[in-house]
DNA sequence: CTCTTAAGTTCAGAATCCGTACTCACTGTG
DNA sequence: CACAGTGAGTACGGATTCTGAACTTAAGAG
């Protein structure tokens, strides 16, 4: 659909998935327990009309599920599926961030509460060593799939970094 | 700039920086060490306009700075600030969930390879318990700087959940 | 001089976005 | 039955945004 899903490069699927304006705030809404059509336009304030399209995609995309909760008039409401689950973590992270450099007046709009009961901020870790991950600590080497194309020169090509 | 930034959630914050298109490749090309316009421009294939002004938009949102690499003539480079190697995390685990739910043909384009010396696909944990964070193992309560708003009655509203 | 490089800016046209108003299929009320 | 109401969208048009190509500015190289 858009370019970005031609791209060689995770990020770039990704970001068609989330970084549409308005994607990550139905995936927000979603798993805080909004289900209908009606609900999610109220309290995002969307448009209708761009709601539609963007639960479409996000259908399509396969990260949101269509289901009917009423024959008869035919009604819907809106679930994420498994990938959508999936992606929660990372949205998660990207809350923890902004409650790191742009937090609202006021403080953290939402406090996240684990399992293990106590509040926390999500920490992206390695799951070998269980260190924590950041710029520094990382390298990136091309995968398997790496194939140069637009967004995946720098991979393809040599590191000069 | 955009109505994003109004809103009381910090997932809306960091969708005004990592969520317009372009801009999570444009940090991912700046981590990955690319700094110049052209090289930009280049690499992704998109137009020089909107390089200029997404460069503009992420900067005034401190996530990159703009830097002078020589005199005469004057040429600057683009470097990610501490802000913005600290949202490097956030853009890795949405790659694994590219890597997992999106694979491109030939496997993952990248490899992840931590300090530790092993590749790994990073995960989100708690920092308490260390225990993996997923959508069924956190619950969302009002923070704070909780308050009635687009984007936010749910919060500021009781759960059902 | 003329050519090349880096880092943009300007412009027109195409593609999206977004709000308002409308539709469609029913349901419940009198 | 007629009529207002609800959930889930479509239709339409003006406002933004994106694209691609050409132009600019300020050097240094041949």
């Amino acid at each position: 659909m858009n370019r970005f899903a031609e791209m060689h490069c995770s990020i770039a699927q990704a970001a068609g998935v989330v970084a549409e304006p308005w994607s990550p705030l139905i995936l927000r809404d979603l798993y805080l327990g909004l289900r209908r059509f009606d609900d999610l336009a109220r309290d995002l304030g969307i448009s209708r009309n761009l709601l539609a399209q963007r639960l479409g995609r996000l259908t399509a995309a396969g990260v949101v599920e269509k289901v009917v909760y009423q024959e008869r008039p035919v009604r819907h409401e809106y679930h994420l599926t498994e990938a959508g689950r999936d992606i929660v973590p990372a949205l998660m992270t990207l809350m923890a961030w902004g409650d790191r450099w742009a937090t609202p007046p006021g403080g953290p709009p939402a406090l996240l509460v684990h399992s293990c009961g106590r509040p926390f901020s999500p920490v992206v870790t390695c799951p070998h060593c269980g260190g924590s991950v950041d710029a520094d600590s990382v390298s990136v080497l091309p995968g398997p799939g790496a194939a140069p194309g637009p967004g995946t020169w720098v991979l393809a090509g040599a590191q000069e970094v």
